[in-house]
DNA sequence: AGAAGGGGTTTAGTGGAGCTAAAGGCTAGA
DNA sequence: TCTAGCCTTTAGCTCCACTAAACCCCTTCT
C-alpha cells in the first residue's frame, strides 16, 4: 500500500508549489523532499510532478493523489481532535467499581463533581463485593475500583496500583437514649455483657466484631443477624442490642441511634478505603480525573472533618458537610 | 502529527481482535505489532487497547481512532484505484506536440487508434514549428512531440530521448500530364532548366531544394513562392513549375499532380520523423501508449508500404491504406 | 497435573528508510 | 554576467521498525 507520509508530503508540496517551500515548512531539507518524491513516483510508476524552472506543478495523477492526500490529512486532524476530546474529557466513559458503603457515602458527591466538571464524559458504576471488584480490575471490566481492607486481610496484588484514599474507623452504634453516650468514648472491655447486632452472611464486619471482642477477652453474644446497615440500625434503635460498623456505613444515620468512639484499650480496627487500577496499563484521562476527584472528596470524609459533625453528642440529620474552603 | 502507519495497524488489529492475527496478516511478528501499539499509545497519551487473556479490545479512544483509520484506509485504496485508472488509461491527458505535415498524415490515424483503445484518456495536440516544439518539451508544455530533421540539421539534445519513427523521402511533384512521368525515377541534374515552386518564409523545404540543386550543379529558377503544400500543388497543376516536397506532405495529393521518385545521381535528402520526450523524466502511461501507437502507425507510412499506392503511375485518391495484416 | 496452544510482552540486535550536508546544474532576472 | 531560487545527486549517518528468542499468562485438553 502507498506510503502515506510521502503522499502527505506531496500534498504539502502541491500547496506550496515547490519542494523547497514544503520541505522547510515540514522542517526538513529540500533534498529530503526531492528524494521522497522520487521514491513516490517510482512507487506509483507514474510521474506526479512536473519540474519547472521555478517550483513544480502536478501531473494529472498527481492531482488525483493530492485530492486523496487532503482527505487523509483531514481525517488525521479529526483523529487528533477526537483524542483531544477524550483528553479534555469531552468524551469518554469511565467504568468504576465500587461497593455498597462507599457507593452510599463518598461516591454520590464524587459522581456529582465529575459530572459537573466533565459534562461530556460518562461514568458507569459497577457495584460488587471485594473479590469481584478485583476480578473486574483484572479482566478490564472496570478501569478503576474502590477497594477496602483491614489489617488482617491486606489487599496485595502485583497487578494493581493501589492508592490510599482514607481510613474508615470502626465505631459503636447505640440507641439514642443509651447510657453509653455519657462518655466521649467507650472501652470495649466494658461491653462484654452487651447483646450484639451483627451482619449475616459472613459479612466482613462480623469478623471485625469477633476479632475485637477476642482481643478484649470475651465472645460477643449475638442478638440478631441483619442483612444491611439500615436493618442493623433499626434493631439497635429497638433496643435489641448494640453494633459496631465502619463509620462510612453510617453516613445515613437514623435519628434514634448514635455513634460512639471506641476507647483505646483495644485498638479499634480501621478499614482502609483504597483506589485501585491495573498496574502497567496506562490510565485513561477519565480515570485520572476521577482519581483526583475521589481524593478530594475523601478529604471531606476523613476522621478530623467528621468528628465535629457526627460523633459524640452533636445531633444532626443528613450527610456530612465540611465547611467550604 | 499522528503516525499513520501505526493508526492503520491499529485498525487492522481492531478488525482481527488480536495483535497476533493482525500482525501475521500484515506480514510481521506479533512483537512488532505490540511495540508499535505501545508507541502509538505513548504518542497519544491514552490507552487504546485493553489486553484481554485472548486478544485485545478497543478503548473509547481506540474506537474513535479506528473509525478514522478506516476512513484513511478507504482513501488510500481509492488513491491506488485512481493511479490504476491512470495506468490503464481510463483517465489522463496526453499533451502532444506535432507539426503540420505529420498532423495531416500520421496523426489522425494515431489519434483515432488511441481514442478507440483508451476511451477515458484525452489527447491534446499542440501544433508548432520545430523550435517551439523543442521548447515545449523543455518547459513541460507537452510530454511528447513529433520532430523532424535532415542530415544537416540533426536534432541533438541531451535533455531529450529521441526515437526514430520513419524516414520521409523527398519526392518530385509534377503535373499529371508531365513528360517526366515516363520514367520511374528522374535525375535531378536533368531538371536544371525547370522552373520551381518553393515554400515561402524560409520554409525548410526551400533549403532542401537549394542544397540538392547545388549538389546537382545548378541554381533553381524560382517561379512561385507558396505558403502551403496545397497551394504549391495547385501551382504545379497549373503548369507554373515543378516542386519538391517531403512525401508525407503530399498525403492529400491533388488528382492533377503526380509524384516522381528522384534518381540516385544526387542523393535525395531524407527527412527523419522523430519522437521526442524529456530525458530523465518518467513518461506517463499515456505517453508510453502513444509512443507505441505512433510506431505502429508509422509502419504503414514507410517507403515500402507506400510505394505501391502513391508513387509512379498508380492513380488513387485519399490517404494511404496498407493491406491489413 | 501436566502439556499444548493461543496471545501479549520484553530485550537485544540488525537493516534500511529517511535524513543532512555538500556540491552541482538550471533558469530567470538584475 | 552575476545572483538568487529551486531541484537533484551523492555520501554518510541516525534511528525507527523489525526479527528472534525467551518469558508470562490463561485456557483447554489429555
Amino acid at each position: 500500500m502507498l506510503n502515506v507520509r510521502r503522499l502527505l508530503l506531496l500534498t504539502e508540496i502541491a500547496e506550496h508549489g515547490s519542494l523547497t517551500g514544503a520541505a522547510s515548512a515540514a522542517g526538513m531539507t529540500a533534498s529530503a523532499a526531492s528524494q521522497q518524491m522520487s521514491r513516490l513516483e517510482a512507487e506509483v510508476g507514474q510521474p506526479l510532478l512536473e519540474r519547472l524552472p521555478r517550483g513544480v506543478r502536478l501531473t494529472g495523477a498527481g492531482e488525483a493523489l493530492v485530492a486523496r492526500g487532503r482527505a487523509i490529512r483531514r481525517e488525521l486532524r479529526a483523529a487528533q481532535a477526537d483524542l483531544d476530546a477524550f483528553a479534555r474529557l469531552d468524551r469518554g466513559t469511565l467504568r468504576l467499581g465500587s461497593f455498597p458503603t462507599v457507593s452510599a457515602s463518598l461516591l454520590p458527591l464524587a459522581l456529582t463533581r465529575f459530572a459537573r466538571a466533565h459534562a461530556g464524559a460518562e461514568v458507569v458504576v459497577r457495584s460488587a463485593m471485594l473479590a469481584q471488584l478485583r476480578e473486574m480490575l483484572h479482566t478490564g471490566e472496570v478501569e478503576l475500583a474502590l477497594l477496602w481492607d483491614y489489617r488482617w486481610n491486606r489487599v496485595s496484588d502485583e497487578a494493581l496500583t493501589l492508592t490510599h484514599l482514607l481510613n474508615d474507623p470502626t465505631v459503636l452504634v447505640v440507641p439514642a437514649n443509651s447510657r453509653l453516650l455519657d462518655e466521649p468514648e467507650v472501652s470495649l472491655r466494658s461491653l462484654a455483657a452487651q447483646h450484639w447486632i451483627i451482619r449475616a452472611d459472613n459479612h466482613p464486619v462480623a469478623e471485625v466484631l469477633r476479632r475485637s471482642c477476642r482481643l478484649a477477652g470475651f465472645e460477643p453474644r449475638i442478638a440478631y443477624e441483619s442483612h444491611d446497615y439500615q436493618e442493623a440500625q433499626a434493631m439497635v434503635a429497638a433496643g435489641l442490642g448494640i453494633a459496631i460498623a465502619p463509620r462510612l456505613a453510617l453516613t445515613n444515620r437514623r435519628n434514634d441511634v448514635r455513634l460512639v468512639r471506641l476507647g483505646a484499650d483495644v485498638p479499634a480496627p480501621i478499614r482502609r478505603i483504597l483506589l485501585a487500577r491495573p498496574e502497567n496499563r496506562m490510565p485513561t484521562p477519565a480515570t485520572l480525573a476521577m482519581i483526583d476527584i475521589l481524593h478530594a472528596v475523601a478529604e471531606r470524609f476523613t476522621d478530623t472533618n467528621l468528628d465535629r459533625n457526627q460523633l459524640g453528642s452533636v445531633r444532626r440529620v443528613g450527610g456530612p458537610r465540611a465547611p467550604r474552603a
